[in-house]
DNA sequence: GATTGGCTGCTAATTTTTCAGCAGCAATTC
DNA sequence: GAATTGCTGCTGAAAAATTAGCAGCCAATC
């Protein structure tokens, strides 16, 4: 009986509609829509978030006449839990082979500026005391 | 035309049968159903694995008499684009924010030894010509 | 107070996904 | 060389996902 923790059982327009709440944070259906990719009707979309409310993967608060849109699970157990499975799948659990896809301007292309920063958060002393 | 590079198009199945690939590096449609949370029946499996081939995410090879089954993206490719999507969805495409959340004793808890590891990666002096 | 705009709830139908079963084939075992 | 084992390819059917459309409601506007 996990609780929405369960992202793996969610089809793929489901999953599209969680990706764009959890990019926006919160949102309208119609901002939903708006930020997926090849969205269908406005009306589909609003079938999907119903079942997805109806999952309880997402919840929604009444907004003047409109409903917005939010995902049950905490936005960083979220992360936490995508993070983990981006670990798993991709990296063999190795957070350093991690760090080094990060660092790889073959990946990403980090500015010299996020290469500081980065720098300077693994160098804290409390590397673990943090937060 | 994005080649198999889109995994946005895949269902449920589809998607948890790639990242069963993506785990083992390759696998037979046996180790790859055994791989599976609720895993359906084996010619399910096969069925769904015959699609994939035939999406072209998937190639096979003869292996004496079965086949192995192997990402036709190779794994780098696949690597970054599902960190891409892991920044971009959940952490503001912020790599910092990543490292923060790899390095939070919450989300993870990682060995000394890795964050020494990790510590040694960001402060060697070419973290760009890093392979 | 009639009209318009933006939203909801619901429904039915099409399309896609998912599944299991069967026949065939090659190697291995007896 | 017959039986067994483990795999493939294919097929039809059930289940789930995806879609669009319609009616109703409330508030703002004219």
């Amino acid at each position: 009986m996990t609780p929405a923790t369960e992202n793996q059982n969610l089809s793929r327009r489901e999953r599209q509609i969680m990706d764009a709440v959890y990019r926006l944070g919160q949102a309208s259906a119609q901002e939903i829509q708006e930020n997926i990719p090849a969205p269908p009707s406005y009306s589909a979309v609003r079938a999907l978030l119903a079942i997805l409310v109806d999952k309880g993967t997402l919840k929604h608060e009444r907004d003047g006449r409109k409903y917005i849109y939010k995902p049950t699970v905490s936005p960083d157990r979220a992360k936490r839990s995508a993070l983990k499975r981006l670990l798993t799948t991709f990296y063999d659990n190795s957070a350093e082979k991690l760090v080094a896809a990060l660092l790889d301007p073959e990946d990403l292309r980090l500015g010299d500026r996020e290469i500081e920063r980065i720098r300077a958060l693994v160098n804290a002393p409390d590397a673990e005391g943090e937060k």
